[in-house]
DNA sequence: CAGAAAAAATGATATTTATCAGCTTTTTTA
DNA sequence: TAAAAAAGCTGATAAATATCATTTTTTCTG
């Protein structure tokens, strides 16, 4: 089994504040696993005790709506870590995380993490940092919701993409394949509505589309676009 | 000045998890504050350095919309912290606090409170804690926003309203008052669409309005609208 | 590879919600 | 307390979005 001490992943997240010997005892606690496109790695209501590193891959956080409809809450990928919530609380998660592409995951035992936020004060604010990014995204994403159209939001969607999965070369798609359920789930709206705004912004050149290939042509307009103008 | 360690109001929050040596210093290097209704506790743009912790009143913190339209994110009462992820971040706030009535509060210094956040784990783990309730929170706010309609949305804010500043008794109004507007902000919706769902509620019976002062009539009603009966 | 199933696309229509305009009531202020 | 300002309310209409029905395309499976 691979050892976090050489694992280039946990630099990008708070792991990486880890001392090497609190990495070496991590190391030999974790179990590592490959999770195939569409399994789900834990579902509402289970017990998550632990914390998972995202080795590769990208997974969709969700949140069933009272109305039976799941809502992607937000997209975790390579080197983020998923699950923190259960550390500092007994009960069972309140969210589902299913597999986008094929991921490699490492998962630690709650308690091993737990000890290290006790001793490690580095840590222990790399993960208060995390959380704290994570509840400022989250009031964007509230406001955005509350107060965007479905064209602004899928807009910001494509443009959040872009950022994240993009490269520099426009001849390439993004580097993620979401279904159009998917990206409806995303920006909260009926899958419909999502396939007939992406059919507009491809007739504007601003996107192009092949399959579940997504091409962004005009960041700057999307921009615009999801900013009201 | 008034002192920590005499406060009852620290023991709603994770302040109640300092030892009274830290207490005694905290009080020390604190300062108290009265606010009017209608003033402004900081704004978007600020460096707030520091937490506020809620003695008495209510104060709502919004973010400005790219419309130009502010949304309330949470309202923060008597025994809440604001201002925590001020600890952990450089950056300047992303928010603006805005007191609805006449408030006490007391602000204490970053520096004083990280201090203890490295030497009380105690204190850590409830601040941990405190931010995965909100973030949980934060991902029920999103799901409710992108699925449910306007009309839910009224409801389930009632419902959460009543829960928090409602009494038993039904014959006594909600301990807050907030503006049509306010409402409207709440729920993300305009402030006549707000109107009309209310005084469609008061037909319905399952609310009573005078003036500001809202009654709750049927919760029970007003749930089962909230989850799409 | 053929047939079945799932996903994507499109049109028609119904519903929800926002916007604008005008009016009434309440609150503020001089 | 009177006048002005703000907040609350209601109706008419426009715009956004959901829903339902149907067709086309893609993906999966034996």
């Amino acid at each position: 089994m691979s050892k976090c001490e050489q694992c280039i992943v946990r630099q990008l997240n708070s792991i990486g504040e880890l001392t090497k010997d609190e990495l070496v005892r991590i190391s030999g606690c974790k179990s590592s696993d490959f999770v195939k496109k569409g399994e789900i790695l834990f579902e509402e209501g289970d017990h998550i005790n632990g914390v998972f590193c995202i080795k590769d891959g990208v997974c969709k956080v969700t949140k069933m709506g009272s109305n039976g409809r799941e809502q992607i809450v937000k997209l975790v990928k390579k080197g983020d870590l998923l699950g923190e919530r259960s550390l500092v609380s007994e009960e069972v998660s309140n969210l589902k995380a299913t597999a986008i592409n094929n991921m490699e995951i490492c998962f630690i035992p709650k308690e091993e993490i737990v000890r290290d936020l006790k001793s490690n004060t580095n840590f222990t604010m790399s993960i208060l940092k995390e959380m704290a990014v994570s509840l400022k995204e989250a009031d964007n994403v509230i406001v955005d919701m509350a107060q965007k159209t479905v064209k602004q939001r899928l807009a910001e969607t494509l443009i959040h993409l872009n950022k994240t999965y993009g490269s520099e070369d426009l001849d390439k798609p993004l580097d993620i394949q979401l279904s159009r359920e998917d990206i409806a789930s995303i920006i909260g709206t009926a899958t419909e509505s999502a396939i007939r705004l992406l059919s507009a912004f491809k007739k504007e050149k601003l996107i192009h589309l092949k399959g579940k290939e997504i091409y962004i042509l005009n960041p700057k307009k999307l921009q615009q676009i999801a900013e009201g103008f």
